[in-house]
Order: structure tokens, then C-alpha cells, then sequence
DNA sequence: GCGCTACTCTAGACACTGTCTAGATTATAG
DNA sequence: CTATAATCTAGACAGTGTCTAGAGTAGCGC
């Protein structure tokens, strides 16, 4: 009937793509899966061989997005690795730039999980965590502070807060940026000499 | 037909509570306009009367919030009026306490708009800030600091980031509130001198 | 009191959604 | 080459938001 090929060849990878896109654009209401399969032409039934749910296709995008978001953060880091206020400010842009673009992503990463989070994104911002964890311990070590845990939580947490604002737009970005230099001066102040 | 009145008589409030403890329990995905209407044994297109949109409801549960919250903030930096840090926390604890109880209705307040957010919703939005900016304002002016509009924004921020991990279950109650106060320490140091 | 207008609600329709099923098609391993 | 697993199609179902036409009701001016 149709002269498409019968198997799509790699229709998982093809509908988290759009689906990002989509996301990114219209938001998580707009993210329909029988949409999805309209645009990658196939039937609307196809996308439940790679997804049992429309939450399981949520919550493969919200494990890649983890760790895209680790990336991005780890790469912003590393290029302004010779100071500690550059490289923090760099990570920090990375993590709002990031939350900005993708808001609606970083909702679903974050989202509150009435029934437990699905293993793989645990699994993800487990890794996430580690990771914020791992440069949080390369700035104390050059600020000789301790308690990394704590510290860690401290900036990831502001950076969620400032994130939030700025996607909502209740903050330019001429703020966003004097808000992130503020947080900054703060954890380096407090990475000194901890009451 | 029915013997149930033709006119409920407070539709309109009826249904903000109702959607309200569902939104609380259930999560927004099961926020439906006509289960609401089934719930109060009103026909399913009654709640167009009131609100033309299920965008409108949500609206409308947004704007509650805000006063709500704003409310709460206050009154909680009132109680400890005395001492600075003690009003600083209470009021971090009133946003943070907020947002874990109704942890969906925060995300509705704070949504990305793709469109531009609902004039109702930006107004109550607007109060919110207002008092916000009022409490730092007088916390402040114990701390001889200067530049509210920024430390506002700064504390806001940080309170919202600290809410939206513990109410994804990120970090436990007792975090929770080492992190309030971690991050009230740092706004009272920087209170006092702003590099 | 009476009627008229504005408001509130009912009931049916439509298109759309996610999910479930049975079965067709294709790839792959034995 | 063939059995088996993976992948996709197509039809069905219940549920949803939204739109429509019209019925019931309250409150106003008179």
C-alpha cells in the first residue's frame, strides 16, 4: 500500500530527536506520540515496540538530557580550568544556558515522581550528581574548603533556582548573568571559611 | 431528571478547590476538567462558564498560589521579627515547605509561557515579588546593605532551587534545611558587604 | 408583580489522545 | 532454509478538551 520500507531502521533514536525538538519548541503539551509517528512516517502504533508508555519515552529523554546537561557542564569547566572563578561562572552559564534552552526538558528531569523515578533516570542523574560532585571537589581543593557534599548541593540548587527564573523569563539575561556573578562571590566566600 | 439543582451556586471556587487537592495528590497530567465536573455533579461543559480554557483553571490555581505563598512568606519572617537570621529561615522554610506540599502548583506559578503568561497570573506574580522585595527590604536595612532588587532575586532564587530538589525528592527534609541554612548564611555575609 | 436580559448549566458532537489487541512483515540466529 | 524474535500495521476503545445550540434561572428595571 505504502512504498516506505516496513521497518524504519532506527525509529527509537528518530523519535527522541523529534521528540527533543518538539519539546524545545512547543512545550510537553504538544508532545504527542501519535504525532511523532505521523511526522517519521509510520503507523501510530509503532513507537510502542521502543516505548512501552508515553512517560517511558519521558523518561529516556530525561536520562539523556542528564547527561548531556553533565557534559555540557564538565566541557565549560575544563576550558577555563586555570581559575576557579572563571571556570565556576563558565559551569554555571552552562547549567542556565542549558535549563533555558530546554526548559521543558530539565522540568521533566526534575519533575516530582508520584510513583518512583524509572531506573535508568535515576541511574542518570546519578551520574549527574557525581559529576556536579566531582568540579565542586576540584574548586574546594583549590579553595581549601571541605564538606563537598554540601557545597555541591548548595550551587546545583542555586543554579536550579536561577535556571527556573530565567526560563520562566522573570529575569532577563543581563540579570540571570549578574545573579550567577552574585551566587559565584557567595560559594567563594563561603569556600574559605565555613561557620 | 436529576434532583440536584439546576445552579451549584459557587462552581467557580468549588472547582479551584477541588482541582487544587487533586493537583496536590495526583499531579497535573491527572487534572481533568471533566472529572472535576463529574466530582461535583455538574455537567461536563459547566466549567466553560467560568473558565473558557483548562489553560484559564490553571491560570487562575497559579494566581491563588502566589497570594498564597506570599502570604505564608510573610507571615512566617513576621513571627520571628526579632532577630534577622531567624526571619530569614522561617521565611525559607515557609517558601521551601510551600512548594514540597504543593509541588505541581509551583511549577504551574513558575511554567515557562510560551505565550505570554495570563494577565491575572503576571499581576499576582507581580505581588509576590513585591513582597519579597519588602521582607529584604527590611532584612536589609538590619544588615546595612544596599542593592534590594538583586539580593531579592539572589534569595528567591536560591529558596526556588532548594524547593524544586527537595520536592523531587532529591534531597531529604534534613538537607533540606542544612542547605536553607547554609544558603542564609552566605545572603547574611554578603548582606553586610557587597564586593 | 412582570418581563427581559445576562448568566449558568445541560447535552450532544467532534477531533484528538494514549493504550490495547491481533496479526502481518521483516531481520536474524541456528 | 527455517524457526524465532523483533518490529511494524491497523483497528478498536475509553477518555479528554473544546465547540455548539438550547434549556433553566436569577436579578434587574419597570
Amino acid at each position: 500500500m505504502s512504498d516506505r520500507p516496513f521497518h524504519h531502521g532506527n525509529l527509537r533514536s528518530a523519535l527522541l530527536e523529534r521528540a527533543e525538538s518538539v519539546l524545545r519548541d512547543r512545550g510537553l503539551d504538544a508532545l504527542s506520540l501519535r504525532e511523532l509517528a505521523r511526522d517519521l512516517g509510520v503507523s501510530h502504533g509503532a513507537p510502542r515496540s521502543h516505548f512501552v508508555d508515553r512517560q517511558a519515552l519521558l523518561d529516556a529523554l530525561a536520562e539523556r538530557g542528564f547527561d548531556r546537561l553533565a557534559h555540557a557542564m564538565r566541557e565549560a569547566a575544563q576550558t577555563h580550568a586555570d581559575d576557579v572563578y572563571d571556570s565556576l561562572v563558565a559551569a554555571a552559564h552552562a547549567y542556565v544556558d542549558f535549563a533555558v534552552r530546554d526548559a521543558a526538558l530539565v522540568d521533566l528531569m526534575f519533575a516530582r515522581h508520584l510513583d518512583e523515578a524509572a531506573a535508568g533516570v535515576q541511574a542518570a542523574a546519578g551520574r549527574f550528581f557525581a559529576t556536579i560532585r566531582e568540579l565542586v571537589g576540584t574548586w574546594m581543593a583549590a579553595l581549601d574548603g571541605d564538606d563537598i557534599e554540601r557545597m555541591s548541593l548548595l550551587i546545583s540548587a542555586t543554579m536550579q533556582g536561577i535556571a527556573t527564573f530565567t526560563a520562566a523569563g522573570r529575569v532577563g539575561p543581563a540579570q540571570s548573568d549578574e545573579l550567577i556573578r552574585d551566587a559565584v562571590n557567595g560559594f567563594l566566600r563561603s569556600g574559605h571559611r565555613r561557620t
